[in-house]
DNA sequence: GTAATAAGTGTATTTAATACACTTATTGTC
DNA sequence: GACAATAAGTGTATTAAATACACTTATTAC
């Protein structure tokens, strides 16, 4: 294709905020980069677009690559091209964010993206690019995505207890929730059953093991 | 910059949806296309990035050009990747959606986009590309955003009756809403004030003009 | 004066959200 | 085997928000 040089051409590259809840906590998949610019500094997993790919394809690779995971919620977020952004020149970022449970998440280190580890998102440290404001931004909408949607089975395990199910709610929405209000609520939603097991384990009375019904996303009048 | 060419290099558009309401209904700028591909159709303003705009300048221009409007309501839509979506090869749009009062506008044909004007979102033809899907998604989004921001006020002019405020999002919901609850709801939430005028001409009763507070974006609870 | 038109106004009902505290099942310890 | 510790489980009353619904008023044209 043609193109006079008056027109911009830009790098596009894609960034993936790959969330998961561990120890009450919601995290962002950090690694550290081993290239200029920023090398050494901390940074989300991301990289150029290859050949025969599209954003989705890229963050689906960046997924299976960084952490292991694949068919797990994934949506693209917003594209940033502050025109400064990179210190290489314009570089869009056509950024997503993905969602899976921690225990079935395999982080695994590559050439260029070292030391890779969940950090939660209410301490994150300087990181690379504008990528702390990217996180900020995945944040935001998935706290607002979960207003309205199903999408909190993304971060749950096959089967979990009523308890579980609301430590993520109460890590994302960042405050605690009422038991009973939580749990009538849910339960009148019909989005979960009953397995029939119990949580075992532990000083404590065992738990009802519930699923999701489906594991499609699906639009929610509200949720809480 | 130098990159290795098995990354894919991308053109990149910006490809702009311009909604206003219009006789009660909710339009969208289409114009006609001077060159290939798809010479001829029916297609969103747009264009590529020149050398030193980014995305939201490109919007800008494209807005000022073609609508000869400036300062307002422009937010990112989505990035538009699909390989096919563009014969040439890929080509990547970021998309926009503005908001502007119809009489504000001033629709200009221009060498590249002919016979510009609004249609109704209901009743849109085939367009070039993949922009029926583009509208069909802004169209989603201005429904939902209407819901809980005071984004309304971006496409009435500076003052309005209150019937037309509820013709408004009569208009953008697509169903009816009760004059009495809407007048209610909308008086508690305080966004707007009587100018002290009353509007004129017509063989019924004049109504009071009502202004916004402020034509700042805000997030509110909900709206109806 | 009256016909036509849209403006304007209030209450009752239904539904959803919130606040709130005790009992139960289990395990480990003495 | 009693009891201490722990988290699981459960219902009702109150408050707030959303909805449903119909007549009167101000103006203009004839």
């Amino acid at each position: 294709m043609t193109k006079p040089t008056r027109f911009l051409d830009p790098t596009v590259t894609v960034d993936v905020v790959i969330f998961t809840v561990e120890d009450g906590a919601l995290k962002a998949l950090i690694i550290k980069r081993a290239r200029e610019p920023f090398q050494g500094s901390p940074a989300l997993p991301g990289g150029f677009i290859r050949r025969g790919e599209t954003s989705v394809t890229a963050a689906e690779r960046i997924l299976a690559d960084k952490a292991g995971v694949k068919d797990v919620y994934l949506e693209q977020l917003y594209t940033f091209d502050e025109p400064h952004r990179d210190p290489r020149g314009p570089v869009f970022s056509v950024t997503y964010f993905a969602l899976a449970p921690r225990d079935e998440i395999r982080i695994a280190e590559t050439a260029e993206t070292q030391k890779p580890r969940f950090s939660p998102v209410s301490a994150l440290p300087k990181l690379a690019f504008d990528h702390n404001n990217i996180i900020g931004y995945a944040v935001e909408r998935l706290r607002s995505k979960l207003e309205y949607t199903n999408a909190a089975y993304s971060l749950l395990p096959k089967s979990f207890t009523l308890t579980e199910l609301q430590k993520i709610y109460e890590a994302i929405v960042n405050r605690d929730l009422d038991k009973r209000n939580f749990r009538k609520k849910f339960k009148e939603l019909g989005l979960i059953e009953p397995t029939g097991s119990k949580s075992k384990g532990g000083r404590r009375r065992p738990a009802e093991l519930y699923r999701f019904k489906s594991r499609k996303p699906r639009m929610l009048k509200k949720f809480f």
